[in-house]
DNA sequence: AAACGTTGCAACCGCTTTTTC
DNA sequence: AGAAAAAGCGGTTGCAACGTT
């Protein structure tokens, strides 16, 4: 099978899986345009990436979901909708296509058929439409205390550039998704106070009385704190590369 | 046993985002 | 700053394996 320019396309051999595996243990992941070369595989970049990605990397897991991780997903795509590269990167040893392959051949399954019992019992409670968060591009002032007292230089041109660490960068950078977590709340009639995060009230409810399915957007923190690694804080879940 | 339907997964495609020059 | 190239992502498709009639 071979598609236009003579690049082969379709099911990998052996043969293919076994040139580039060496290649990538020879000069390591990524240049995936140099690869095809490298390995000597009449194939395209993103099909060598994928291939590695998907099913050749040794750091990946393979056969069925257990039910924490089916349990993770919900919550993740409630959260993030089908951001599936972010939800596979809370669930170590899967990849974004896996976590995808399984949402729709079986979560979706089971979640249109429990919606048919719905559309079958009309008086119940129906799921709200999904509500997908997408980052809001954040500007930091010159007078920002997360500069830290680092001076940002002034260009000769027009435009200013920041010049600050990548230390002080990355700390901008994980308050501002903070605080663009906070008014995606506001935003949706919910905020964050103390270590609590109040969703979809205004009547400050006590987290500890709010469930995930009670309203179509509520999280108790212990809830949050169960998307955690072991060491992570939730500071490091919502410090997403976007 | 054959025909048909269903399922699961690998792979492709088109698009967007990021990086490089 | 802008264009081009590379990387990344999610939707969709194709097909082999399996189940059902």
């Amino acid at each position: 099978m071979e598609g236009t320019l003579g690049v082969r396309k379709g099911a990998w051999s052996n043969f293919e899986d076994d040139l580039l595996k060496a290649c990538v243990q020879q000069y390591g992941e990524g240049k995936w345009h140099l690869v095809p070369k490298r390995a000597g595989l009449n194939r395209c970049r993103k099909s060598c990436r994928l291939r590695w990605l998907n099913y050749l990397n040794p750091n990946i897991k393979r056969g069925e979901f257990t039910n924490d991780e089916v349990d993770l997903i919900l919550r993740l795509h409630k959260l993030l909708g089908n951001r599936w590269s972010l939800i596979a990167g809370r669930l170590p040893e899967r990849t974004p296509n896996d976590v995808k392959n399984y949402w729709n051949s079986n979560i979706k399954k089971k979640l249109s058929s429990n919606k048919e019992d719905v559309n079958a019992r009309p008086k119940e409670i129906v799921m709200e439409p999904h509500i997908v968060i997408k980052p809001q591009p954040r500007t930091i002032s010159r007078t920002s205390p997360l500069l830290r007292g680092k001076v940002i230089k002034e260009d000769e041109s027009e435009n200013k550039q920041c010049n600050v660490s990548s230390e002080t960068c990355a700390a901008a950078s994980l308050e501002c998704n903070i605080n663009w977590l906070g008014t995606l709340l506001e935003e949706n009639g919910s905020f964050i106070e103390n270590d609590t995060c109040l969703l979809g009230e205004q009547d400050a409810t006590p987290l500890e009385d709010l469930s995930w399915d009670k309203e179509h957007f509520s999280l108790t923190t212990t809830e949050i704190e169960d998307f955690l690694k072991e060491d992570q804080s939730w500071s490091d879940v919502i410090d997403f590369k976007w």
